[in-house]
DNA sequence: GCCAAGCTGACAACCAGCTGAACGCAGCGG
DNA sequence: CCGCTGCGTTCAGCTGGTTGTCAGCTTGGC
């Protein structure tokens, strides 16, 4: 997908770019609604995050205009919990989602991959790795038919493979992925991890590169 | 669509009524509450639009009383933007919707049909869940044939997972959905009524993921 | 064979979620 | 006019699942 951001602010703007950079999009970054203006204009965008308050204009008059010049692209809003009424008005107005400030990176990769599918009329998500079958919108796997209830980790875990197929991830990227930027996990606790879900949906879920990392599998494939 | 349209300034009523008409529907316009009393007394309306400050009352009373007398009409409220008070006790006797003055009629149009779309893909509004059965339309939920009251909170918390059927649902989501914007709930009101849910439907009901929310569950088990 | 890297079972602390109860409030009937 | 009732909200205590950590063991590379 190729996302544009509309944000200020230059610390939650790069963080937020980097997210979508390493969610495998394409991402413009731009911090006035001039410079949106003009992007818009020049580029065809599968989904726009906007902030709302920005140092030239709000950010719903932003979409106002955009969805009154027929622009129906999928627009997110990044807003502070007081700026209630932008909020509002900006739903008015034709914002698709929301987010509030200040919120995980994590959620916002969900919130990102839900604004995918509904833009490509996947009423049904389900991907498929051999078989195992891992419904992103329920949080739920299944392999053979058996559905596995995986904990809150454990799920972060699996979605970060599940989001890179096949790519190879090391420890120090999955913990930063796990937890938050201030990380401070000195044991092995993603090996831990990658044990117990192996031990929940089979050994070749998640393959070990000794010394660079892990990659997913190919469950069921061996065939 | 029948639309009501109960508004007593002359205006702004006017110009909602000609834009109801020239979306093709059909408009009654109403400038008391008495009057909007004879109104629903005498026809079925698929829409009900509901300013709030009016002479002869509050609109939140009438939408209180036709609550409570069974009238499960979507009901729209309109209101300006400092009775934040008055629209949420609307929104906790049942309303559906709301709009916030000054709006604009485009966006009037887009959230009647809106409205309509909510209800009309399914004529026959009934959905299944193992053995329980829900009526959107009628707000109402039988189980075993069986039928549960549910109150306003309940059904609306309830709602909310039934319109994502199985998607996971976190509790910060989950208020939003149940307060509207504002608010702060700093307490475990979701959990409350997860709880009062799962005392009258069934424990079965809603699935409970440690560290992530919620999600439906699959009420009946085996089948 | 030796060493490093990875795996695993166990475990105690923690915390998310559940529950019963209490309180305020508004509507309603007497 | 007043008490009753039902709903929404909050709180505190409890419980059990989840999590991070560690120590010892296994595996793979050289």
């Amino acid at each position: 997908m190729r996302i544009l951001l509309i944000e200020d602010d230059p610390v939650l703007g790069m963080a937020v770019r980097d997210q979508i950079l390493a969610d495998g999009h394409g991402a413009d970054w731009v911090t006035r609604l001039a410079d949106a203006a003009d992007a818009v204009h020049a580029a065809a965008f599968d989904l726009i995050l906007l902030d709302l308050m920005l140092p030239d204009g709000r950010g719903s008059d932003f979409l106002r205009k955009l969805r009154s010049a027929g622009n129906a692209t999928p627009v997110m809003v990044l807003t502070a919990r007081d700026q209630i009424s932008d909020r509002i008005a900006a739903l008015d107005v034709g914002a698709d989602d929301y987010l509030v400030k200040p919120f995980d990176l994590f959620e916002l990769s969900a919130r990102i991959r839900a604004v995918g599918r509904r833009y490509a009329g996947n009423p049904n998500p389900l991907v498929t790795l051999g078989d195992i079958e891992v419904d992103l919108a329920a949080r739920s796997v299944r392999r053979a038919g058996q559905t596995i209830a995986l904990t809150a980790r454990e799920w972060a875990l699996f979605d970060a493979f599940v989001q890179r197929p096949h790519q190879l991830m090391s420890k120090p990227q999955l913990e930063e992925r796990l937890y938050s930027f201030d990380a401070e996990v000195e044991s092995n606790t993603i090996e831990v991890y990658v044990g117990r879900l192996r031990k929940k949906l089979g050994a070749d879920v998640i393959e070990t590169v000794r010394g660079m990392g892990y990659r997913l599998g190919t469950p069921g494939g061996g065939a």
